[in-house]
DNA sequence: GACGTCACGGTTGAC
DNA sequence: GCGTCAACCGTGACG
């Protein structure tokens, strides 16, 4: 279960451990990095470790994507039905062909290609498991109807994120959500994108942003783990769904949009002060700039621009409360 | 001081 | 339902 509040960093800047940052945060270092601001002022401003800056613009130098990779999980299949289908076939044809052989003629046939083709020991393990008593079921099959059509094709890895409503559990004080936008914000109901509502973020942002922005954005939706090898897609490197179906489950502001686009320059940010109260959320509010924790920042405009846009109503620290947050917070920890 | 790299502790999701 | 595994994450320290 995710925490529903974070760690503070050396900067002060929230963060959740073992979790991507924000997309809002991502695309904001990326932007400011392409505004020519030095990493280590990214770094200052957003309130992120510079290593983590140091990645991610690296990340999008080599692949131009801004997404985090795919967390979790396993990759997917090679041995589909379909494979599966074709190695019977072939078995059927030549009984005794070999497995390397069988190989071969996947790639060759372009069942596969280089990237999902089954190892030799795979194949034998369909021949062995799938396929041993072959012979039998073909003379059994082929005296009956035509034998039922083969499986579909392996559902394209994690091809949908439906999610059954009934499953998305809704915090208490939030609506539930009918069941069509249960597939918005399914599967991470608990991830940091969920606090901080980026959906409404990047969909401001595709707005706001300039263009090469807006294009990773709308990548966004449309990038699963089916994109599967990695290096088959150069310009995603894998997605971690919540990333994609980010959701304004938790903390959307209710006055709504972030401003993701207000930043200010590193040296218009006072010396940190170290926290003393945080909400459990307002490390992921609704925006960007409010992500950040830390004293309030100035804006160029001259207006207050408070790290987190969302009012601090409840004492927290983070690590030492950790332990207590249930009987703390208590709604909190019900949502969780 | 800036920056790249890496160990670390953590999360995630398929199996 | 649970454990395992291998992917990823950001931080923080080091050079």
């Amino acid at each position: 279960m995710e925490p529903a509040f974070g760690e503070v960093n050396q900067l002060g800047g929230v963060f959740v451990n073992g979790r991507p940052l924000p997309n809002a945060i991502r695309l904001r270092i990326v932007e400011l990095a392409q505004l020519g601001i030095r990493p280590c002022d990214i770094s200052r401003q957003l309130r992120v470790s510079h290593g983590c800056v140091s990645k991610i613009l690296a990340r999008y130098n080599e692949t131009g994507s801004i997404l985090p990779g795919a967390i979790g999980g396993s990759k997917p299949r090679v041995t589909t039905p379909t494979v599966v289908k074709h190695i019977r076939t072939y078995k059927q044809r030549d009984p005794g062909i070999f497995a390397w052989e069988i190989r071969d003629r996947l790639l060759a046939d372009g069942v596969c290609d280089k990237f999902n083709l089954p190892s030799v020991s795979s194949i034998s393990r369909i021949l062995r498991n799938k396929i041993g008593n072959l012979s039998q079921q073909s003379q059994y099959e082929s005296g009956k109807q035509a034998p039922h059509p083969p499986p579909q094709p392996t559902i394209p890895y994690n091809h949908l994120y439906s999610y059954p409503a009934s499953k998305v559990p809704t915090p208490p004080g939030m609506p539930t959500l009918p069941g069509h936008m249960m597939h918005r914000i399914w599967p991470s109901s608990h991830s940091v994108t969920d606090i901080l509502g980026i959906r409404s973020i990047t969909e401001q942002q595709i707005s706001d942003s300039p263009p090469f922005c807006s294009a990773k954005l709308e990548e966004w939706s449309a990038i699963n783990r089916s994109n599967f090898p990695a290096s088959s897609s150069p310009l995603v490197n894998g997605t971690d769904k919540a990333h994609l179906e980010p959701e304004a489950k938790y903390t959307q502001m209710p006055n709504g949009l972030p401003t993701v686009n207000s930043y200010v320059t590193a040296p218009s940010i006072p010396p940190y002060h170290h926290p003393t109260q945080v909400s459990p959320y307002m490390g992921y509010s609704a925006t960007t700039s409010a992500y950040v924790t830390g004293p309030t920042w100035q804006l160029a405009s001259g207006s207050a621009l408070s790290p987190h846009s969302c009012d601090i109503t409840t004492p927290l620290a983070f690590k030492s409360m950790a332990a207590n947050r249930d009987s703390i917070h208590p709604v909190t920890a019900s949502a969780l």
